[in-house]
DNA sequence: GATCAATAATTAATACATTAACAATATGAC
DNA sequence: GTCATATTGTTAATGTATTAATTATTGATC
């Protein structure tokens, strides 16, 4: 019987998370919100597709947070003429200030979870976890 | 700047996921249903407060997805006399059944995991995560 | 140029996450 | 014994996860 990975998983992020938690809950930011709003600032400007997908976030659930983010006017919505039936999202200034702000003392934490861990392990651990990403998918003849 | 650990830690779980998410479906069970359902089958009966430790699962959460198990009769909740405050769970016979059915075919997505991933790599990055998990909280004076 | 299929996001329904406030029971000081 | 206090689970309120069904556009076909 196996240990389960998906457990172990689960409590690291727990774990990672306790270093960060505090600073999105002064900010008054979920998790989610953050995960957005980090890559619209690094992205300046995505559609609807690729920021779910990147931020691991199904589109049902996205279309609730985007409508939240826009109406604490961190983030505008808007359809390119071309096509109506896309949708891109970016921050507005305040979201952008937002960000700013918040990064820094994420930063902090990933500095003190690095001192603790130590860096190597850390880039160990992070190279483990992007080659698990990259398996392939499971056939479907399960 | 840090990659973000927290993303990698999420999509390498919905990687794994994608190997046991179509097992679940077919025994109609939801993630945090089945981690309950795991634990109980090792440990027999179990208290409210280490069972949601265990799970990964904050206490208001437990209480509702206990309720539903309940309700598909897959778990007992009981009060012991000695102190009413307390809940502990255990498995019905037909939880029991459904827990033998289902961990065969988790094994079998683990196997099919280990096969692609190698069993060194796998063990490597369960023993990263669980050294990262015994990691101290963070100092409050953040 | 009307129709059918494909694409892209949203809505709906149920279950869970998170924080704070609550209620019930137990414990200890007096 | 009585009261304050601590323990333990629940309720409440808002936000997110998941699957399936739906709507709104667009593009291709005829």
């Amino acid at each position: 019987m196996h240990e389960s990975l998906t457990i172990a998983l689960l409590q690291a992020r727990e774990t990672a998370m306790s270093w960060f938690r505090p600073v999105l809950n002064r900010h008054n930011l979920t998790e989610q919100q953050w995960r957005v709003i980090r890559i619209l600032a690094v992205h300046r400007s995505l559609d609807f597709h690729q920021l779910a997908s990147e931020a691991c976030i199904l589109r049902p659930s996205l279309t609730g947070i985007l409508t939240r983010l826009e109406r604490d006017g961190l983030v505008w919505r808007m359809k390119p003429v071309s096509d109506q039936r896309k949708l891109f999202a970016s921050l507005t200034p305040r979201g952008e200030a937002l960000y700013q702000e918040a990064s820094h003392q994420v930063e902090q934490g990933y500095r003190e979870i690095e001192r603790q861990f130590g860096p190597e392990k850390m880039a160990q651990l992070q190279g483990l976890l992007y080659e698990f990403s990259a398996l392939p998918p499971p056939s479907d003849d399960v």
